[in-house]
DNA sequence: GCCATATTGTGAGTGTACTTATTTTATGTG
DNA sequence: CACATAAAATAAGTACACTCACAATATGGC
């Protein structure tokens, strides 16, 4: 039923079939096609040292924010706390984060990174840029800039609202 | 190293804090954050018919597409063949789709939808809309129209080197 | 000091999103 | 027709990404 034509796409594909257009032209759609590529780039490039796009966000900011307890490390990467729960104890596992016991409050786990983890960090930042600089590769320079503060825009408006949101720090740490 | 905060962002949060620029510059982590609302948003206006993005793609697929196989349903939602298979034998467990054996060719399982399915779809299709809009609300007509091509064009140029490429349809079924 | 309340981390349960390997069935070639 | 090869679906295993619930603490008021 309705097989007509009516729209002339940038280039979905060969066919352009009928309305599955809706599910194309959808924001959600093509933002999750965009998540899956960059990911998918991200893996490929980093393939030799076996780490995810969130190991390698969580290794970032414990690189510059040493201490930090489970909670605002993950409002810092926009991870929920369990999801980060799960990811951290891997990682740990893996020998490239500690954690320790905080002495005044004892809910709370300082976390810190290795030196494994320092180091892995530092090797794997470049490929990291490699397969970021990688996806934006067909846009100009313009339209990255642009791409990006649409983007940044829309987080940022939206964050409040979403599910794990991104927080900054208070001050009372270091 | 490298604490000099020579830019300024939209609106990052309150403090902006030191190196972590890194992370927030990445276009992989922007993406990230604006697939998670924008599935937080789904998620939340459908909410009272217990539906996912995911599942909504393949409703809508197979509104237009009655009779296909579960490999080509694949390629039009851009999801790989496994995951594929685990969300659509939850749906056919919740009498949202049926599956049957092609006679032709035994390894085949050809999808429909249910008129449960359907209804679905029809019921939960406004709502979705409604979210999307909402996601791009906070920008400009001519924004969202920049960033949808934006988008659409990224993930078409890279649509091959991805792992779950979106594939139309070939001439041999209906 | 005691209690209602809030916070930190965790655990269980569901749903993607991949990878690799295996089973079943088709198809092409000699 | 037997045989290597390919394709469709599934299974097993890993890694997020959430939800809700819960135990162990802190904290503010009284």
């Amino acid at each position: 039923m309705s097989r007509a034509p009516r729209r002339r796409e940038t280039e979905p594909a060969e066919e352009s079939p009928s309305d599955l257009h809706d599910l194309h032209r959808m924001p959600g759609h093509l933002i999750r096609r965009c998540h899956q590529i960059v990911v998918g780039l991200f893996l490929e490039d980093c393939k030799k040292f076996k780490i995810t796009p969130r190991q390698f966000a969580i290794l970032n900011v414990l690189s510059s924010h040493p201490g930090i307890e489970q909670t605002t490390l993950a409002g810092l990467v926009a991870m929920d706390r369990s999801t980060l729960g799960s990811v951290v104890y891997r990682m740990e596992k893996a020998g490239q984060v500690s954690r320790e016991d905080d002495e005044s409050d004892r809910r709370i786990k300082r976390m810190f990174l290795t030196p494994e983890g320092n180091r892995l960090y530092k090797s794997v930042l470049p490929l990291v840029w490699d397969s970021q600089n990688e996806f934006l590769e067909p846009l100009s320079k313009q339209e990255r800039e642009f791409l990006m503060a649409l983007l940044d825009k829309l987080a940022n408006v939206h964050n409040m609202s979403s599910r794990a949101p991104l927080r900054s720090l208070g001050a009372e740490l270091d």
